[in-house]
DNA sequence: ACCCGTTTTTGAACATGTTCAAGCAGCGTC
DNA sequence: GACGCTGCTTGAACATGTTCAAAAACGGGT
């Protein structure tokens, strides 16, 4: 199959023989070249009307070569998660270290990505689609995007950590995880919203993050105690890589490791028929 | 370039009808012999590998004249749309005239829906990533499938309203709708589920659907008071077309996330990874 | 029977994501 | 320097959704 590269590793990688050096460079940049140019073109004109023959020309190099480097259009858009993560992982510090209320930290956390992500909204809206594919390495929920999401967890993990709002601690291992659903429920909303300045995404973050803290404190409650325990039940049996059972090896998810971004043709083999 | 014709009434009106002119019943078998020809296809050979040639041969029509019918393959669709629907709601009757208990009831309407969605899931997963486009009109959450979704929603009323289950009045209005919304996040897992026989989703029915009873349930207590509230206000607010505010539009965005610990227990992932 | 406007039908042309067989280049070995 | 290996690069070719100008079919008025 194809012999994707990983554009984290690329810089690590390959410390082999001093000869060897001024071709990996080479070839190295001009995947960045690639790279680059277009995820500049993408935000430039939108990503369905940034064609491959547009990406290959204005970096000066053939269509081919692009594929040799990116086996798919979509690939090209891993830069734009990563960029997009990193730059929330930046913005939120500061939320992260100032007020302790929870409802206020949630509040900063998703503001923050608004904020964040505000400029890629249009290129965001159109590339959509390809995000949902269930099919696409590229799903918020696919198995070569769980760094990417276990980092965005442990964003939550540390707005819980720090936050002074008391919680059920049988939820505590589960906080973060439907903290981020609670983000990618956000992320869906604001792919719709077509209000200026998706204001009405940041309204709709004003008023469910004070619903969430409450909910979350709420949980402590005796009344709610069996309906915890059954959520609580069923988002280890049904959330990606959730539990923490002392007792399991790990049959389950052992994917958390670095995993060679090359296409994986293991048991999701679909479509083929 | 909305000329879209009805597909509903394709198969039931074509009685000899001595008014309507020989003319117009060719061109409506011609379009109806397209778009069956299509769903068949589809059927067999999944959306993705069934090409518009293939289907305006299979036709015995030109390319162009489905284009002519039918403004885009994603069109040809819609008739997936009102025929599960339809299934669905033929389906769903005995258990809304069955037992009264709210968590058996809303269990056996979305147990039904797999049931009847089964067959198409194949084609589902394959289509998913158009209907999650914004921009496409068989996006849930779009203008032009506002009768389908009132539909269905409807059938979420029948099932909240011969239920024996006491709840908040204040949230009677508004709780069909969460249950839609319940459903369009089972869709979601069944989309990325790929487990025999769609197991897991029905595992995910079984456990969730009790939770949301009681959660519904539970509205009621005076703890969870200043909650509810503040639940049903954003709710009105984000929601389709949900207020009976008499003054509003219809506004920008659908809805999405509104979902926290407290209602709608979300699915999300996949596989048993 | 003929002409004219409208509806339907055609098939070639187009745009674009993707593939592939062939060519090129650097580098180590003789 | 010649040879060969391996990784890089090329551009034409392919597949497929979509468009469009023109042809055909049709129907009514004369």
């Amino acid at each position: 199959m194809k012999e994707e590269k990983d554009v984290a590793d690329a810089n690590a990688a390959k410390p082999t023989g001093a000869g060897r050096t001024a071709k990996a460079q080479k070839s190295e940049q001009t995947r960045t070249l690639i790279l680059e140019t277009a995820l500049r073109l993408f935000e430039e004109h939108g990503y369905d009307r940034t064609t491959m023959r547009a990406i290959a020309k204005e970096a000066g190099v053939s269509v081919g070569n692009a594929y040799y480097y990116f086996s798919s259009k979509e690939h090209l858009v891993q830069g734009f998660y990563d960029r997009i993560a990193a730059e929330h992982e930046a913005a939120v510090r500061p939320v992260l270290a100032g007020d302790r209320d929870l409802a206020v930290r949630l509040r900063g956390v998703l503001l923050c990505w608004l904020d964040v992500a505000e400029q890629y909204h249009r290129f965001a809206a159109q590339f959509f689609k390809n995000a949902a594919d269930p099919d696409s390495p590229l799903s918020p929920f696919s198995e070569e995007s769980v760094a990417a999401r276990e980092a965005a967890i442990s964003v939550h993990e540390r707005c819980l950590a720090g936050s002074s709002t008391k919680h059920d601690p049988e939820l505590a291992a589960l906080l973060p995880q439907l903290m981020w659903l609670m983000q990618m429920g956000l992320v869906l909303f604001w792919v719709y919203d077509r209000t200026e300045g998706t204001e009405r995404s940041r309204r709709l973050v004003e008023r469910t993050a004070p619903i969430a803290a409450r909910a979350i404190a709420l949980s402590r409650f005796r009344v709610l105690r069996p309906l915890v325990r059954q959520l609580s039940d069923v988002l280890v049996e049904f959330m990606p890589g959730a539990a923490k059972r002392p007792g399991r090896g790990a049959p389950d998810a052992p994917t958390a490791g670095t995993r060679d971004a090359s296409d994986v043709p293991d048991a999701s083999d679909v479509r083929s028929s």
